[in-house]
DNA sequence: ATTTAAGCGAGACGGTACGTCTGGTCTTTAT
DNA sequence: ATAAAGACCAGACGTACCGTCTCGCTTAAAT
């Protein structure tokens, strides 16, 4: 319980009194993920949860912040080796496939949780922050390996920042995700990543000259 | 009042009855600026919409269905020609001061409401559908005239879907707004606009080959 | 319209401007008591009795200070002549047959408004009054002419006074009207007249004297 | 808290669980009369309740259904001996002092109660059916003991039904009380007892036999 | 074996915002 | 001038959810 408030790897502190049951975070847990897959984050109660998973909410508050806190930590231990990290040997492919797989995930109820999370994290910088550490930044790391391969092999220029690229990438998706103003199909996936390949502008058009790259607060 | 529910042209209903007040609308919008400028859309109340704007609650709760499509109206009423839509000669340097221009109005307090919108509108299907229709897509609209003279000068490649070039430009600035996750200096949106003009991949790489235009949402 | 705030002979002012509709009075009663042989007088609202009748809320409340006064004004014109007076001969089968066909009104649906008048009355002084001046009064004068009679004929003590009188032969009733606690049957008509005029001490407990008489508030 | 609700012996549920608060009972109840003497029960409103106490409007829902339930609860719960019934040796007396005490409590601030519950009962059948049950039985049956005293000791006709005694006795006052048509003044109570003993009727006049005895409600 | 401190379930509690309702007033246009 | 339509204000309503708290019971390390 509680990968978020406390180290994973604590020693479980072996002092003197009850320990905590494992069952009871397990159970909360999958009480949580029961109902993120039926209802939105917002309209999911503590209450409902303590309920569903035979749980006080006392307990529910003694490990995790806020609901919103427990969801994410659902989230995450039902995000492990969901989504593929593929090393096709195309840089273009690797990306498209990710990215495809990625959207398709975030179409299923539980991927709608991505949308949610961030939602929340508008008023919360507690989660947004969170969100940022634990989900984004391991799925970003993997991508970047992604990249990295793509720069070596010489697929990509290696002028650009690697986390204008990720964006690049998974920006334009994850807008449609959010604002609904376009499509999710399988196809788009692939017809984004071209776009990003190859630029917008025509060859010969030799205003667009790419900057050099610039440190970020968090890159390879 | 209720820009939202009624044609704006409407005929002003001339029937009988007494007129709706116009400073009471006017009142409520600027009341809810007011807040909005110093909170977080979740922080406002309706009570204190309607206590600022010296209206009954009653009053809001009669025009907008909920203080977040109050919000949303007068955060339309104030965006008329807050952003500019440049026109350089340059698609490339239209995009660029475009984007700048708006991350930075995004930075500035009534423009965190943008992220509050699609945060809210994750929850509220309605909220979301009304600031696509009412906000994205008039924005989209005028940044796809951008686009529209940048394909005529022969500046941007014609086989690329407008829909996709609008995303790839707004979406990556779009996602680090609202995860946080990234830079949004000034400097940022060139160096983005020049990799989206420019692509990612090497020249010589061919194998990231521009599939043919698609429409909006529905494709072939 | 307005029997009760106007003076019923008020020479319908032929002044300028249009005409007070007489329709509209008599269609805000009727639909009044419509509308109180199906609900409460609680349930009912200004708003429904204006829309049924086809008559704006302004028109109503210009008239009539407040919806219960409405009520009573409506319950008044159809009280007319629906209770009856007798004049048997005998003071106690007068007595007995007019607290029998008050009973049995009180238990009517517009009967109930009674006690709905009372029940508004004891928050609001207004109503009381005016029910007391114009509605009850009569009854009793009316009900007072019984009890002369009687006098008269021998049948009542003339030592008693004829508040007492009649509020022991009423009162009693419109207790158990009021909370419920009794039966309201015809038959108890009958007993309670014959307790009150027999009494319901033995005959020869002679510590029983009864006063001699004194000035009410209201008397014949 | 919940007098109403719960079984009075009811043995404290010493389960699971933070037990309920007394003081907040006693707070809520001690709040109610406070603001039951200075104002009418229309006027009061929970939230006015709530504060006073420094309770939170959700526990008073918790544990009463409505603001009048509250006030009943209250006033149940001040009115312990209040009113006194004595026992003076003769029937007549106690009916008199008994009489008078009650009209005398009917006049002060709480005594106007009485009238208020009477009035919210004829449109909330909940509140009146309480008030009879755990108020006005509770009154009858004390009365109802001073009445068989009156019996034993031959002062008062056996054939009579008690239900009508007491409605003879009570109900003029409480007519008076509730309309304002009559005087509440001390005197009155023994003018009206005693009319009550003595019957209105002349002695040698023979038409009014009193019927045989019945019971309450339900009748031959 | 007995402390004793923590974990835990149950559920009461304060707080706050919600969106609804009703009473009564005010304003505009039509008659 | 009066009526009809209906916008408006004021403020109470009862509900929902949040996060805290107080119990009494259970568990297991420390004594």
């Amino acid at each position: 319980m509680g990968q978020i408030t406390e180290f994973p790897f604590a020693p479980a502190n072996k002092c003197r009194g009850r320990q905590r049951s494992v069952e009871a975070e397990a159970s909360v847990l999958k009480a949580t993920l029961y109902l993120l897959e039926r209802k939105s984050l917002r309209e999911i109660t503590t209450e409902a949860i303590a309920q569903r998973a035979g749980v006080s909410k006392t307990t529910i508050y003694k490990w995790w912040p806020n609901k919103n806190l427990v969801a994410l930590d659902a989230y995450l231990s039902s995000m492990t080796a969901r989504v593929v990290m593929p090393d096709t040997g195309s840089a273009f492919k690797d990306f498209t496939l990710q990215l495809r797989s990625v959207t398709s995930f975030y179409k299923s109820p539980l991927g709608r949780l991505f949308g949610q999370f961030i939602a929340e994290g508008q008023s919360d910088p507690a989660i947004l922050s969170l969100f940022r550490e634990r989900f984004l930044y391991a799925r970003r790391d993997a991508a970047r390996v992604m990249w990295q391969r793509g720069v070596m092999r010489g697929e990509i220029r290696k002028e650009i920042d690697s986390e204008i690229v990720l964006d690049l990438i998974y920006g334009p998706m994850i807008f449609r995700l959010l604002t609904g103003h376009g499509s999710l199909a399988e196809d788009d996936s692939e017809a984004m990543v071209a776009a990003v390949f190859a630029g917008i502008g025509l060859p010969g058009y030799k205003e667009a000259k790419v900057p050099t790259p610039r440190r970020r607060q968090k890159k390879s």
